[in-house]
DNA sequence: TGCACGATGAAC
DNA sequence: TTCATCGTGCAC
């Protein structure tokens, strides 16, 4: 298992988010090591995009959005799930990919169908906002031998507000992947 | 200081 | 289709 440096997210959004399919999630804490193999992703492109959170600006919430490429944007959603993001692209530019379901490989409990199921049996939560993926205890990396894929490319889900950019294909998933997220 | 709402998930 | 539940952003 290769860990992946920092510059494999400070590239284009849209290749960033198709290539982290098939890529290992790993989080060690508790003195567990839970992996899961990302299967869903979608592309937040930035302030012009107006489903991403950072076309309101920046704000105490997007401020990691704003920072670095290879950090992760954790927030809260609906009050009581988390949402996990990968920081992509130069400093300064507010773009992001959502992590929306991954494959239980290593001690995952629960389902990880969806963003919010993924936090929950990942045990992701706020507390790792901002914590640099370029580290050895929360971090995604290529496994030694990676499956070929076929990519599915769809709209993202619950952005219908976002006017053009609710139809823009910017969700990809593993075709044939039974822990791709349903709807 | 108040309030409407959301990159969700589960029940009905 | 409805609801649980609360941090965020923006209006007052």
């Amino acid at each position: 298992m290769q860990t992946l440096s920092r510059s494999f997210y400070d590239r284009d959004t849209i290749r960033v988010a198709q290539e982290l399919l098939g890529k290992y999630l790993v989080h060690v804490s508790d003195g567990a090591e839970r992996i899961g193999r990302i299967v869903e992703t979608e592309a937040y492109l930035g302030p012009h995009d107006l489903a991403a959170h950072s076309a309101r600006g920046l704000t105490a919430r997007t401020r990691v959005m704003f920072g670095p490429p290879g950090h992760a944007y954790v927030y809260m959603i609906y009050g009581m799930y988390y949402c996990m993001n990968v920081v992509t692209e130069r400093e300064g530019h507010a773009s992001a990919v959502l992590l929306r379901a991954v494959e239980p490989i290593q001690n995952i409990e629960g389902r990880t169908q969806g963003p919010g199921l993924l936090c929950q049996a990942m045990h992701i939560d706020k507390n790792l906002n901002a914590h640099d993926l370029v580290s050895d205890d929360f971090f995604v990396a290529a496994p030694d031998r990676e499956e070929r894929i076929v990519l599915v490319k769809r709209p993202r889900i619950g952005v219908d507000y976002a006017q053009h950019w609710a139809k823009r294909l910017l969700r990809f998933y593993i075709e044939g992947n039974p822990f791709v997220s349903k709807r």
